[in-house]
DNA sequence: AAGTGGTCTAGACCACTAT
DNA sequence: TAGTGGTCTAGACCACTTT
């Protein structure tokens, strides 16, 4: 039986959430052990008087947040940390850009280009078809790091301007902001080290070890939009991410 | 207002969810354009012929899953694609491993290790403090996919068979089985290329691309427990993820 | 049979936004 | 002021597990 901890019902963060995170809490101390089960639900209920539906909604978020797990008829139980539970976030990636007075982007080019056959193949399009080729430099103040390449489907009856501005403006695609015709992606990240070109651009020794990220964008129609890579320097930047019972939301 | 859209209420699949779903294709059919408001809940309560807090689950689902966005007063709106949404998760790391029969965990070496400047650093020890050193070799079949280097902080206490069951059994610790006295770990991704102790084992070049996972793992008394690092090849591995809308779950 | 999680109802009240 | 999302209640019924 616990006490009938209190939850300020007055307060501005909902009832639902302070229930979740006093769970949270407790586990974090060491209240609730990890493949341990938690209080039932109908106990939590008398414990926090509240409702069934709001006591459901607290398990809910632990749920979804991977805080918990539950098995139907026998209890809910605290989920040990596990690696494939593991997610890394691209925000780390964007920190880099969302600087904003610091971040400059760069257009280093803007061309029509035939498509040679890797492109053809990557784009779904035939070699010798018309591509917008775009290569961008991203600098936080004089420094460069981050370098965009990437091929748009060419398409007359869009003007190249037009085209930049919504398919790929950088700030657009990053933050979601706006309407957008994409609707879905392909996103992967490789291990690499970087070519002359790269090298030159990133102002970096060449064969450094590096980060890509191919990316490819579709349309409604389902029909490929566009190809590219970001390209960044090993020794600048690491992807981070945490996992287990930090106190907190 | 829409066609009381039919919804299956015998079925399997409860009915907040069979409605995120419906509106996930409709999205995805582009009948909602992304940036564009949604029905109103009200709206889709009298369309779908279900209670106030059955559409709002509906609505919440959305939203944990990133495909809406709401707006108290305004609204709920389709969310535009944007990589700052992007995960990457680690289950595609873990694949090789799940693989089970195919895959095989060779034990290179347990040792007992004074700890040198670095790894008293990471484990905040003292240099000299004793470790227990681990080093593995994740195979598939004959071929070394993954090399684990770890070091525990020693404890006299515990037998380093036991540890080594308890706090890096692979299984345990990627899967999330059973007890676990660890609370919370820090994980971090880096580019690399491989040196010599790495190449010689995964059988691959030196200076070859590769990804390198770091981690740090702290005990319930937010002390740190072990830190190691995964090697895997650049040129076998990639990271990889979708975004948008896809239609199902 | 008793206890557990899972879904759902039909309202209520509140906070916020648009007009 | 009317419409929107956000929270919450106090029950009901169901499916499942444990004993």
């Amino acid at each position: 039986m616990e006490t009938p901890e209190g939850i300020d019902k007055t307060s501005f963060e909902p009832a639902y959430m302070q229930i979740a995170n006093i769970i949270r809490q407790r586990i974090a101390k060491g209240e609730y052990r990890p493949g341990s089960r938690l209080p039932s639900e109908s106990e939590l209920r008398k414990a926090y008087n509240v409702s069934p539906m709001t006591i459901r909604r607290s398990i809910n978020l632990l749920l979804d947040q991977g805080v918990v797990n539950t098995i139907q008829g026998s209890g809910t139980f605290v989920r040990p940390i596990a690696l494939d539970a593991v997610a890394f976030r691209l925000e780390e990636f964007n920190r880099i850009i969302k600087d904003a007075e610091q971040t400059k982007v760069k257009l280093l080019e803007v061309q029509i280009e035939r498509a040679d056959d890797v492109i053809a193949r990557k784009l779904g399009i035939s070699q010798g078809d018309r591509t917008v080729l775009l290569r961008r430099l991203i600098l936080h103040g004089m420094d460069p790091v981050l370098y965009h390449k990437e091929h748009l489907i060419y398409d007359p009856t869009r003007p190249i301007v037009e085209a930049e501005m919504e398919v790929t403006s950088l700030h657009g695609l990053i933050h979601g902001t706006g309407e957008s015709n994409l609707k879905r992606g392909e996103l992967a990240i490789e291990a690499i080290v970087l070519n002359k070109e790269e090298a030159d651009l990133l102002n970096a020794p060449e064969m450094l070890p590096a980060f890509r990220l191919e990316h490819i964008f579709y349309d409604f129609y389902d029909d490929r939009v566009s190809w590219g890579r970001f390209t960044c320097r090993g020794d600048r930047f690491r992807f981070t991410t945490e996992i287990g019972f930090s106190g907190k939301t």
